[in-house]
DNA sequence: GTAAACCCTAGGTGTTACACACAGGTCAAT
DNA sequence: ATTGACCTGTGTGTAACACCTAGGGTTTAC
């Protein structure tokens, strides 16, 4: 039976992100009676190192949850993980269609601006250099 | 003197945005004296717009806080700006290279996963298709 | 006149995945 | 017995709001 940090330093993670883990409900460690700390077994190990993976590959901690739930429901989590997977790669196209967009707003602001003259605050214009770009 | 929702249609930012930026001391409405409501003037329409603006270039909502804080205070925030999209920038940059790999990882693993039967539950494994990647 | 419909307020919670801090109990070694 | 390292639970902070609640005000329709 490990304690957190003994889990901690078998799975390379930390005890503050096992401790998470325990209060969402993804680990269950049972209690010392001496001194009621968390108590892990050797199954905790593995389920450590899969919350990683599958964070890796951008599950939710929560979408890791459900394919706990399923999988200890006896039922095959694998059409689920097909179905989540699909759906983080949908929201990761937004999000990188977005930082895209974002990075070139940003270079052509800054670019605009490295030869633009600095402005006294005059009661009109908070930056003119922001308020350059319509 | 506008109220929070006037001031959120002259603007199409919604009610509780204004309050948030209120509430984070971006906006310093006065109060009526009649029922406590916030009331705004022209110039904090100018300055909604201003933020929006500044939040589409990648300001976080701190950074436009030094920004007005430099311009209450006499200063030009110039300089400052120039410092802040340049640290943005490489922050996108680091979380587009993070997205993109996150991306590979995700696409390599459904396209592996399509051909997979599903697993049932056995005791050893919690995901077969999710430990199939080492 | 009154009731429905709609406006406003403050304050609290939820979102993600932890990091950090705090006060106090526990443990091995000296 | 004390020191120092480690453990515990709990609460706060992170970004930028959205949503909900409970309460009060106001306007409009009948």
């Amino acid at each position: 039976m490990l304690t957190v940090s003994e889990l901690s330093k078998a799975t390379q993670v930390t005890p503050d992100a096992i401790r998470h883990y325990v209060s969402i409900g993804l680990l269950t460690p049972s209690r010392s009676p001496d001194n009621g700390y968390k108590l892990f077994g050797d199954g905790d190990i593995r389920k450590v190192k899969f919350i990683r993976r599958a964070k890796g590959l951008g599950f939710t901690l929560r979408d890791i949850q459900t394919i706990f739930d399923n999988s200890h429901d006896g039922l095959s989590p694998c059409p689920a993980v097909r179905d989540i997977i699909q759906q983080r790669i949908n929201e990761n196209r937004s999000k990188l269609a977005e930082l895209n967009s974002l990075q070139q707003r940003m270079d052509d602001a800054l670019e605009k601006w490295q030869s633009m003259p600095d402005g006294e605050p005059d009661g009109e214009a908070i930056c003119h250099l922001i308020e350059s770009l319509i």
